[in-house]
DNA sequence: GATGAATGAGGGTTCATTCAT
DNA sequence: TATGAATGAACCCTCATTCAT
């Protein structure tokens, strides 16, 4: 499918074809993200793209996948964006990698309402690049925390970590982007650390504890933030 | 839904209809609750209420009307399961009230995956009655704890805090209900006290700092529970 | 699906309805009598028909199912038109009963050709169709015969002969109708005792040879058709 | 097919393209074989070749085309099958030949079934292909019998016994080869006899009636077959 | 000669809704 | 009120063919 290394270069032709499929590709990013998917007429993205429809059919096997293709995209393109540097505490790494998401939401508004935050069902196989998603979240701030993301205690916590960041981005687009950035972060921090008691609370392990540990740690030292449970 | 005030007592012809009505409504739940709605036609839902398909437009004024009115019976007969009784301290009457959700979700399962937990947006008007739903339950949770739910601060936190139920249960449900509905609960307690740290920690009002005392009480109380923050 | 004696009498939609029917079987009849199945759309027959594309899946729940009942109507109307009258001879009414065919196959050239001669595979539900009407034709020679259609070894004698009697009206009809009906019958009563002779190859019972005497006095006494084998 | 008499040797990329030629008729032969002509795609028939399908149009110009010559392939190898000796009797020969043909078809189920006894219409320029065939089979049948084929009133019975043949083969291929390929021929001589007494009966030339005794003679040196018409 | 990307007409079917009965 | 026949827009997909490379 991809290219390998032993390859020849791409001719003319398979690079002129390349061209189309992201042509498509960004064409259906776009109109998912504007509409729902069952909305969405494999005809109206042909035309946006400027292709004759036939193409979809040929480069992505049918509309659902290229739904499924769109997700993956989007939800790669927000990975990226949240790669962050390893300076400073993890509390701080933590900090940055969530405004880094928000940075990312609100630079992709629509893309991110439909088809990050709002998983729409819209078929077994999209579903799946959803989940990935989510995955790749929670895996995300648990390197960042020392935890292990496959520890069974975390699952649930976790889950309602991320799922809680993507509910509270959804209504914060919807506010037009009010609160700031930063209260959105601190509400995250919050409800991370009401996850990380939740976990620990069923199985207190000492890589919980510490983790815990640092992001009080890291309250403590931003002095406009109120002391926890004082 | 139409026959006012002046209500002349019903005639055959009016029962027979709202028993239609009815047998619509019954089947379109279960339906709705089984597959997504683009997948589900009126054909279908006539059929296993046995009824002629084109009543439903009659009674309902289109399958989306029927849609959203099926959203608002699931989740007023969800309102009704989780009105709990007064006793106790607040911190126990939410324990109670967050059982009885578990306890509804569980017995009914297909209907909370599809019509409660996962809010498929479906349509425009659907959504109204998601949303409904998400605020009483907020409301719900807020009296119990004396707090105002309309307080601007308390909106983004609180709307976490339910989905973060929501999203668990469904993974509860989808791991066949493990774990139990108590560790469920303690999970969404500890859920609750981020939120109000959450919310506090933006705008530190007198009632936040009464329900979260309260919160630390009632878990203090409980021994097999870990002190927080220590 | 047919009325029964106990049923209402029909109502006005009802009878529109069936009227629509008819409407659409005789316009698929026409379109399927001119060209093969694959190069008639349904819109066309719809068009013809003056309804709605829509009624066709709604009457007959597809294309496929519409051609089938194609079939069986004009084979219907074929073995209707056969029936013969009980006067005569065996061999004389085999006659009458060929003669009819061909005037049938006559008067209804088109459909004749595409619908009933030509069995045009189509489809595997209109192949029973087309299987149906040769088991019939077969079953009609052989009453007249005092045979039993059933006999093993007169399977595929009879398959032939009534193959070989399409095939010559197929050719026929070509033709323009030349050589006379009554040429064409006297055609087929040849292959006729050759297919009984083949079976009586294979195993000599007394009803066979009762059947073949029985078309040779019939051959005798029609002195214009020279004895056989002198 | 293209190179003329004066002939260079053919170049290498001749040699190829011949090749490719080839691999392509031979997976569409194969591809007809098993579904109708309607349900094969270009594309699965180059990808069975293991060319692009662009090549099928550049050698064939167009699928009725290629389908036409694979049925001309397939008829060719069928005729050249069925190419005997010349020794023994006219009844014997035919005999011989009519045996090759069922070995043929034996060996070539598939094939036989759609591409040879089945004449699906599929189109005006395959139909063309079947009816070479046939008049190809008549042509054989009489030289073996010093019938000149052309002879018109031989047209319409030869037609018929050659159909006969072919059906009661098809049935014969769908039973499994049951009766035996003697008995088959057995039964194709009985009709082989019914179509020359049809002709003599209509136009009693001398070479038929040398014809039909010469049949008959065959016969009466076969003991177990009982003597005709007593 | 060979490739396969591109075209786009055309297909059959589904389905929510309407409305005469 | 109930029926279900009728409508027809809209859908996605298939596929033979073309043609630049």
């Amino acid at each position: 499918m991809s290219r390998t290394a032993t390859d020849k270069p791409p001719t003319k032709r398979q690079l002129a074809a390349e061209q189309t499929r992201q042509k498509l590709l960004d064409a259906a990013l776009d109109n998912f993200s504007r509409r729902p998917y069952a909305e969405v007429t494999v005809g109206e993205i042909a035309r946006s793209a400027g292709v004759a429809h036939g193409l979809l059919s040929h480069h992505f096997n049918g509309k659902e996948n290229l739904y499924a293709e769109v997700v993956r995209k989007i939800n790669g393109q927000l990975r990226a964006a949240t790669q962050i540097t390893t300076e400073g505490s993890a509390e701080a790494r933590v900090r940055r990698h969530l405004s880094a998401h928000f940075d990312f939401l609100a630079a992709h508004e629509d893309a991110a309402v439909n088809l990050i935050l709002r998983r729409a069902e819209a078929t077994d196989i999209a579903w799946e690049a959803f989940e990935a998603t989510r995955r790749e979240g929670i895996r995300g701030i648990c390197a960042l925390l020392n935890l292990d993301s496959e520890e069974p205690s975390l699952q649930l916590p976790m889950r309602g970590f991320v799922v809680v960041c993507d509910e509270m981005a959804l209504q914060w687009l919807r506010n037009g982007r009010s609160p700031s950035t930063g209260a959105m972060v601190d509400f995250c921090m919050a409800f991370l650390v009401g996850a990380l008691e939740a976990a620990y609370g069923l199985t207190p392990t000492r890589a919980l504890r510490a983790a815990l540990e640092e992001l009080r740690r890291g309250r403590q030292s931003r002095p406009e933030a109120p002391a926890a449970g004082r």
